[in-house]
DNA sequence: TCAAAAGTGTTTCCTATACACCCATGA
DNA sequence: TCATGGGTGTATAGGAAACACTTTTGA
């Protein structure tokens, strides 16, 4: 139990490891940013001018600086370097550290989950892409896994949290909004029950106003918003759910 | 865009971090570790003997080890340090790097949720102990927060997930399902409702045999077994799912 | 024969989907 | 007035919770 004859069960670890001379390692914080466009959904990503990986895509982010927390340092790198500042929603996805993830040394890497509404168009480097998150090519070190660790969590959070304020613009109509769903959850989605679900949860209300036909005619469709632009919850038990009373 | 001034927008961070010379940090990996004791979800933690956070009780992990994973050196850490090796599950819960979490030294920490199958009784050293999870006292640096996360990630994922599986023994009645469910859902959970949902969405079946009952007579209980021992989502869309055809 | 515990049948409720139908507009 | 797209009403289905009732045992 005690392998290193030290005495101390813990002492190559606690408290934190600079005490103990521990050895340390690169970090780095990525973010996989969706973005719906052309109604379909994109990642944010560029091509590596140098190896290792050189031509492969990778994600954007960078190394973990030594005064910022995680989220705050993919914030600024996304500011930055690829000059994506609207983020609607980010959160932290998982931190991979294999020790053979990067060839050339020992990193960990965090990895966070981004969205921008749709509508916006930030400038991005020349060197940057938004590509169909369905048509990716492969990818540098382990980046492949994390964007679809960061698809399979934003569709799940769409069915069971209002994470599709995220996705849409401040107002929308509900066939706009049936569209941005079914970019990201790669299925039809019927904007009729989408608006009854929507509504009975009270993620979204309508604003009062509508938007004028087009020139191919059609009633004018309600203009919807989401109640909030935070990250709530809305359908938390699907079962065994605390007793009524 | 260019703050750095080197006319490379990723020098800071791509490839890894070694590469550029950044700022290295420690890491740690943790686990928050829940076995169903007495027919309460338990945490195991140990106290600390020595600053910081002297007295506090802290979760059990330490440094990552050069040479492997995350989940690799936290599997290693638990068998190591407090002769836990009957991880029915494990997986990564969440990384956290305020730069003020640890007031000594910039480090990382990556937690795990870790669960022990209830009737085993890992020998845990002197220091350690298996807390009760609504009881705990204040903890050492952010792991208060790191039980919280744990906490919810197992409430969520006892409703759409086969992770049952991982508190409850290979073999067990109906009756002894519920309590392990009520501990780790913090509320009753009826065994004959409990019963239908798993056998329904096939996590559990019987094994044909059956416990007789007590002394105090009632009808001996059928014994059930846990399908899949591995994690599985049983109820993936409780909304918005792919058409029917 | 009674108490205790397990298991079944049945009711109720809630939510989501599917689809037919109605409404408002432009040409 | 017709095509077009938006919106409502309604039927259906499925799953889960609640609870009364039945079964199987020990004393």
């Amino acid at each position: 139990m005690d392998i290193n004859g030290t005495g101390e069960r813990f002492a190559d670890g606690f408290g934190p490891a600079a005490h103990t001379g521990a050895p340390r390692v690169g970090h780095e914080v990525l973010a996989v940013v969706f973005q719906v466009r052309e109604g379909r959904l994109c990642v944010l990503v560029w091509r590596r001018g140098r190896p290792p990986c050189e031509g492969l895509w990778a994600l954007p982010g960078g190394s973990l600086g030594m005064l910022e927390g995680l989220g705050e340092s993919i914030r600024r790198q996304l500011a930055q370097k690829v000059d994506v500042r609207d983020l609607s929603h980010l959160e932290q996805l998982e931190t991979r550290g294999d020790p053979d993830r990067d060839p050339f040394a020992r990193t960990l890497a965090t990895a966070y989950l981004g969205l921008v509404p749709a509508g916006i168009d930030p400038v991005v480097p020349p060197d940057t892409e938004w590509c169909f998150a369905s048509e990716l090519l492969p990818m540098a070190f382990d980046h492949t896994a994390m964007v679809d660790s960061a698809r399979r969590r934003l569709r799940a959070k769409l069915s069971y949290t209002n994470i599709g304020f995220a996705l849409a613009p401040p107002e929308f109509t509900m066939s706009q909004l049936s569209r941005y769903y079914r970019a990201a959850l790669g299925h039809d989605v019927a904007a009729t029950n989408l608006r009854r679900v929507l509504l009975r949860r009270g993620q979204i209300e309508e604003t009062g106003r509508s938007v004028p036909s087009g020139r191919s005619g059609g009633r004018p469709a309600a203009l919807f918003r989401f109640r909030a632009r935070t990250l709530e919850i809305t359908d938390a038990f699907a079962v065994l759910r605390p007793p009524a009373d």
